[in-house]
DNA sequence: TTGTGTTCGTTAGAAGCTATAACCAGAATG
DNA sequence: CATTCTGGTTATAGCTTCTAACGAACACAA
């Protein structure tokens, strides 16, 4: 007795089922590596596991149910990285730790990368999950920034983008201490570091010669030392 | 006489051939503009202009080569506002200035942004012209990092990206008194810009209610004033 | 004006894709 | 044991890019 729940959980059918699932996502990033996620082809993955192309359709609904099943997965790979430093951390991660996690993350598939902050599908929304994990990112980085505490203001006024914060921070649910710059350094920490990975894995770098990994620490420093 | 050359130029034969290729191009960026570059179909835009499929193939050899004229010519537009940027400042833009035409350039067309900076083709490369063009841009803002002028340095040491430039400035190339600061903070603008673009126009930002704007002023405030 | 050759359009068709429909064998379940 | 559910098959529609073969219109030259 495996202790079988009403929910149709554990049975031997469904097991396979999600075996057969993991392994169409796995020969599906195969294939992302090698030639994008735009050239992604359904019938390719079925004859690669040498079955015949509609089979796969028992699986996932069409391929946009793939994709966004790639899509939560490279999430949920970044988010349990960024959970992982701030275990590791006891909840107060450093920010340029947090930050080369990032990058370490990114330079492992490129392709994972551009799947998540990437050009977007048009038609495509993120599901309600997705989001979840997000902010579950989002929580992280907000710890890291409270930790790297950026001053209360001495007697200089707040930044204009600040005060739009204090007023919208609905996105920082679950960190109500936050301060407006806290929220602030979370949001330039986001932007700053996609900026330079972008660029870097577009391969914006490359004609010209110069090491990405050294724009990406400066502007690491530029977010730490204040 | 309109003094043609020996290049079969001006030729009403020409001349019409270069109309149909620019009224392909503009249907090609109505269709991007509302389903993105990958959705982009030769097919459509002949039905379309009201001829069949292949016609299409006496003015483009294949798919790649109208996309690659469409960066060509997005590329060529961006350089072409920053270059009017510059006229009108008589060579010596402000940097907030350029930062906003940039913003407006990629507001303007979002696609058009993601055609450029957006997630990389595989197997695509640059033509050597289109490197060209963005090193015209890349000349327009290096005059304008000169102009803000980030000071020479009181007595602290430069940082190791600084260092690092100063010894691959190849890309600077016809801005040989540009100080390493100059050329840290072209890449500086180059990269934060992008970060707070692409996230925005990728719409990260449009869950969390927050004004991608303000953001964009931020960076450029941190970017001028030091 | 009468050839002659280049150019632009056509239709036909190959090869690929997504996705649906119809069908059939085997496993799970009553 | 019989029934149902599930996972595979092939056939097919409709879309795509792109090549091939052909015809008509135009440009140019004798």
């Amino acid at each position: 007795m495996t202790g079988s729940t009403k929910t149709p959980r554990e049975t031997p059918r469904e097991r396979y089922r999600q075996q057969v699932r993991e392994e169409v996502k796995e020969k599906a990033w195969q294939q992302i590596a090698g030639s994008g996620a735009s050239a992604l082809s359904l019938n390719a993955i079925a004859k690669q596991m040498g079955m015949s192309g509609p089979a796969l359709y028992r699986y996932f609904a069409n391929r946009d149910e793939l994709i966004t099943e790639l899509i939560r997965d490279a999430y949920r790979s970044l988010a349990d990285a960024f959970l992982a430093v701030a275990d590791a951390g006891a909840g107060r991660p450093a920010l340029p730790e947090l930050a080369r996690v990032l990058r370490r993350w990114a330079l492992a598939d490129p392709h994972r990368y551009f799947l998540v902050y990437g050009t977007p599908v048009p038609g495509y929304h993120a599901p309600q999950d997705i989001t979840g994990i997000a902010s579950e990112m989002m929580s992280v980085l907000l710890d890291a920034c409270a930790a790297a505490a950026p001053e209360p203001a001495p007697g200089a006024e707040a930044h204009a983008f600040e005060a739009h914060l204090a007023d919208h921070r609905d996105w920082a649910e679950g960190h109500p201490d936050a301060t407006p710059a806290v929220l602030r350094l979370a949001m330039t920490f986001w932007s700053r570091l996609h900026g330079t990975l972008s660029l870097e894995l577009a391969g914006h770098f490359t004609g010209m010669g110069l090491d990405p990994a050294l724009l990406f620490e400066a502007e690491v420093d530029t977010l730490t030392a204040r």
